[in-house]
RNA sequence: GCGAACGUGGUGAAGUGGUUAACACAUCUGGCUGUGAACCAGACAUUCGUGAGUUCGAUUCUCAUCGUUCGCCCCA
């Protein structure tokens, strides 16, 4: 029989790296809402014309990294293999931008799909988590989800990212830019690599992106954008530039910094960080602003700006830099019975610590030594035990020890949570919320 | 899509063309009939990613395939 295993590329999530991905994105969810983003669901599938159009026809994504299918009732879908594309068919789709005052703000978590080469770090099945901030203009926007990025990023106790930037201009400077780059490249475009010769044809810009090293020095001779930007789009980046450095936000410009999505225009940026260990994820967030978007997909003209995090990239770097310790789970008491007759004694008890009290609590249904019980109630990091023989079982009580200290007392079980709230009142000050 | 390395239990790993595949950790059982350690005894890979070939015989050699990791490409 054919083994039954995990498809290439994709990763199964379990134990305390599940703790791990829930404590990320809970933190990466309340600090996004701190700054007034709500959150969105778009769906998995798209129409595969959401990506061709949104995306762009020349980016790698949707040239070769897209699952692209044909349902059974012949539609052609795609599993999303990024955000934003569908939260702007969504938002054009349900008119969100004429219902709410703008810019709306909106972020999302969830699984993306490329079919990709799978490597450290890189996953065809992976998940996102950005923020979306829609429908205005001001590049306060950019700065905005750039400090929002940066603050996720220090509150995750990553120091010292680094975060790198760049314009690429409205359509104008980058029209007279592409023109530039073609003239300039067309001297030496047949010595270059043969990606950049398809580069050549499709966007010139993403030449700027090759990392073959023979085509460095001519690439580095090429011309800059800044020499290209329209007068409003210098204006534009000075004005994000300026915000980042007085609310001392660390970033550097990286001219040749020009993203892989056909949508983005003025400002793009990466976050980019090495872990304590020196692996290197490469960027584990980037983003940008994009400027017809939306109309590209059937709405209004109407810019906006974004950024998404690769979750498994960050939970990499955290769990390299042993920044992700605190995250196992904690039992508050492990309930033994001695004897399978006390089970349902047992469970009277659990329901009492559970619903009453809140307390997470676990049983043990294995009637083995008292001795094997209390080593299991270490494995699961029980803070307390409680014992169940039959004296106790008659007296209406339980044996409560605490399992750092030893110590321990027969209690009463109307008197049960009372006293557990108490000890761990003395014992666990900072531990309020349970 | 291209180039390279690797693939032995739950985990970390040693090993060899030939009857029982080390060792350690973890787990379970008992010694210890109601208190966690340590110790002692025992259990735990019909099998060395999968398939085919060479061979009297392969975990070991060859090929293919799948997977992982690394570099390129691209990206989060």
């Amino acid at each position: 029989m054919e083994e039954i295993k995990n498809v290439k590329g994709t990763h199964d999530v379990f134990g305390d790296e599940n703790n791990a991905y829930e404590k990320v994105e809970s933190l990466m969810k309340s600090i996004a809402e701190i700054y007034a983003y709500k959150g969105v669901r778009p769906p998995v599938l798209e129409y595969n014309s959401v990506f061709v159009r949104g995306v762009g026809e020349s980016s790698d994504v949707v040239r070769k990294e897209m699952y692209t299918f044909a349902d059974k009732g012949g539609r052609d879908l795609t599993l999303r293999p990024e955000f934003t594309a569908g939260i702007m068919r969504l938002v054009v789709q349900n008119k969100l931008y004429a219902t709410s005052e703008l810019p709306l703000k909106l972020y999302y978590v969830g699984p993306v799909f490329r079919y990709e080469r799978p490597q450290l770090g890189r996953y065809r099945q992976f998940n996102q988590f950005g923020v979306e901030s829609i429908g205005h203009n001001s590049p306060m926007n950019d700065v905005e989800v750039i400090v929002l990025a940066y603050t996720i990023l220090s509150s995750l106790g990553l120091e010292n990212v680094k975060i790198k930037i760049n314009t690429l201009g409205d359509e104008a400077s980058r029209n007279a830019y592409r023109t530039a780059l073609k003239e300039y490249f067309a001297k030496y475009i047949d010595n270059m690599c043969v990606d950049c010769k398809s580069r050549f044809e499709l966007n010139p810009l993403r030449i700027l992106d090759c990392k073959v090293p023979e085509d460095r020095p001519v690439i580095d001779g090429a011309p800059k954008i800044g020499a290209y930007l329209s007068k409003e789009s210098k204006e534009r980046f000075d004005a994000v530039l300026e915000a980042l450095e007085s609310l001392q936000i660390p970033y550097e410009i990286d001219q040749g910094l020009v993203r892989g999505l056909d949508y983005y225009s003025e400002t793009v940026f990466e976050f980019h960080y090495k872990s304590n260990k020196g692996n290197d994820y490469g960027a584990i967030g980037a983003g940008g602003h994009y400027g017809s978007l939306m109309k590209e997909l059937g709405g209004p003209d109407l810019p906006g700006v974004g950024f998404s995090f690769g979750i498994e990239r960050i939970v990499s770097v955290l769990q390299d830099n042993e920044l992700l310790n605190d995250v196992a789970y904690e039992l508050d008491a492990y309930i033994m019975p001695l004897d399978k007759s006390l089970d349902l004694y047992a469970q009277e008890v659990a329901v009492i610590l559970r619903n009453s009290g809140g307390y997470k609590v676990d049983i043990c249904f294995d009637n083995v030594k008292l001795g094997n019980m209390f080593k299991r109630a270490t494995n699961k990091n029980a803070k307390y035990a409680v014992i169940i023989g039959e004296d106790e079982a008659k007296a209406e009580s339980v044996v409560l020890k605490d399992l750092a200290t030893q110590e321990q007392t027969t209690v009463k079980i109307e008197n049960l949570i009372d006293k557990l709230d108490e000890l761990y009142e003395s014992s666990y000050p900072e531990e309020e919320e349970k």
